[in-house]
DNA sequence: TTGTGTGCAAAATCTTTGCACTTCG
DNA sequence: CGAAGTGCAAAGATTTTGCACACAA
């Protein structure tokens, strides 16, 4: 898990500066586990940095999510997500009928992802998985 | 693998008028493999029918969707993409770098869905995996 | 014929850009 | 001090909504 201060450094490191703004959207993005829209994070860390506008969260949150430091999270309900780095590699299972989302985690494809590059030549280090059924209660 | 007669069997059966614009739509939607912007169905929607109205092809492909007709793609380009809804086993490898797309074939993750059946109760039974990666050229 | 479906235009969102002022280093 | 970073306002892009007309069934 990357913690704030892990950021921090990192973003100072690539040669960014630290600055309130920046402060206060990441540790608005690792206030919790989810991911957020920008519209969202922008209100967390108005909390701590009272200034700070919803321009600089789009840009921080892009900043972060080059730079690895943060991902971009698509689901259905509001595209354009973000959440930490290291909040988990998950993906979500979508019920066809009642459109219910879950998150779930645990996959391991990485065999698949080795043979794959044997296969094409490419170096696959990313992926979108999203599974699609029917929940208990639809079935 | 659904094909254009068969969206429009199930539209028709569940209540819904098959129309021009609907058509087109679905044409344009099953074209290729791929997923594609409101936008761009939009285009090439209009090949078929070119009186057709972007707003048509939103509510068209919302209808789609919610039917379980077609399927929401989420990517990092272009979020509110649009598949075909039987799509979904076909894989694409992209190259970050220069956009190159690969499809694969030979993903078994029956063992993956069962576990995460097992975990949640959802009946899994479709999928989206879609790699992404440097390609060869581009490493 | 009837009411679902459509297109147009306009509104509501969401995201990006230009520019002068701030502030980190 | 100098350049990167910021906020504001405005422009762009995308998506939704209201409404009168068109056309499947």
């Amino acid at each position: 898990m990357l913690t704030e201060q892990g950021i921090l450094d990192q973003l100072s490191q690539a040669g960014y500066r630290i600055t309130r703004p920046r402060r206060a959207v990441i540790a608005a993005l690792l206030e919790d586990e989810g991911h957020h829209s920008p519209a969202e994070v922008h209100e967390r860390a108005l909390v701590r940095c009272p200034t700070v506008g919803l321009v600089t969260v789009y840009r921080t949150l892009e900043l972060l999510a080059d730079l690895g430091l943060a991902r971009r999270i698509h689901t259905d309900d509001g595209c354009h997500g973000y959440a930490g780095a290291s909040h988990g590699h998950h993906h979500h299972l979508l019920c066809r009928h009642c459109g219910a989302a879950v998150e779930f985690e645990g996959c391991d494809l990485s065999p698949l992802f080795e043979k794959i590059g044997r296969t094409t030549g490419y170096c696959v280090d990313e992926h979108l998985l999203e599974l699609i059924g029917l929940c208990p209660a639809c079935q």
